[in-house]
DNA sequence: TTATAGATTGCCT
DNA sequence: GGCAATCTATAAT
């Protein structure tokens, strides 16, 4: 998809996050998020993301009720909810369901399409023997939040559906691939849930590849 | 007040 | 394959 046309692309509307985060995950694959910053435009398609329950979910944030820090999550749908992790790295999640109930869905990978050399200053790759390999840009929860610069301070609460706003998701060319559904990723609490969705065979899915 | 685990990554051996 | 980095919320003193 052309740049242009990704840069005044309309955000998906709220009520595509109004829904339950599986549905929500399920067919965000093929979308697009975009940075946008004067002339400067970052761009990705989503490749891997997970989905994360409600209260009843034991591995979700919100299992522990409304804290400061998740109070994103039980806010309206289709605001950012990020989080710092391992002390080290931010990780992206959209905010699903109706105001007042909980429920996110995980932004795990994405597949550079625009706005690269942009990723790679981010990701302090410049320069380096690993620069040469794209995936390292945006595959994994940590890895994409730094190539966007996707960090607490800046992005946390932000409205991910509103036109004037520097981070959002737009439709894209659709999913271009079989959607494939696993486990999710570095939990211990119901690992067994099978919530992580992901575009089967393509190169920057994080992980061994599927 | 202190301890610990965690939705990860990069560098070491 | 192992482990350090080092913030945050929650559990344990």
């Amino acid at each position: 998809m052309a740049e242009l046309q990704l840069r005044n692309a309309r955000p998906l509307v709220r009520a595509f996050y109004e829904r339950d985060p599986r549905r929500v995950a399920r067919e965000i694959l093929g979308k697009v998020l975009l940075r946008r910053e004067g002339r400067k435009l970052r761009a990705g398609r989503i490749v891997e993301v997970e989905a994360y329950l409600g209260v009843n979910d034991p591995a979700a944030h919100a299992a522990a009720g409304r804290t400061p820090r998740n109070r994103v999550l039980f806010g309206p749908p289709g605001h950012a909810y990020v989080y710092f992790i391992y002390g080290n790295h931010y990780c992206l999640n959209v905010s699903c369901m109706p105001e007042g109930k909980a429920g996110c869905v995980l932004i795990r990978a994405l597949e550079p399409l625009a706005g690269m050399e942009q990723m790679r200053g981010a990701r302090g790759l410049k320069g380096k023997r690993r620069e040469a390999d794209p995936r390292l840009l945006t595959s994994g929860p940590g890895r994409l939040s730094e190539a966007f610069d996707i960090t607490r301070s800046r992005d946390n609460g932000k409205d991910l559906t509103a036109a004037e706003s520097d981070l959002v998701i737009v439709d894209g060319d659709g999913a271009g691939g079989r959607v494939r559904v696993t486990t999710r990723i570095g939990i211990s609490k119901a690992a067994h849930e099978k919530l992580r969705y992901v575009l089967a065979g393509n190169a920057f899915v994080s992980g061994k590849k599927i």
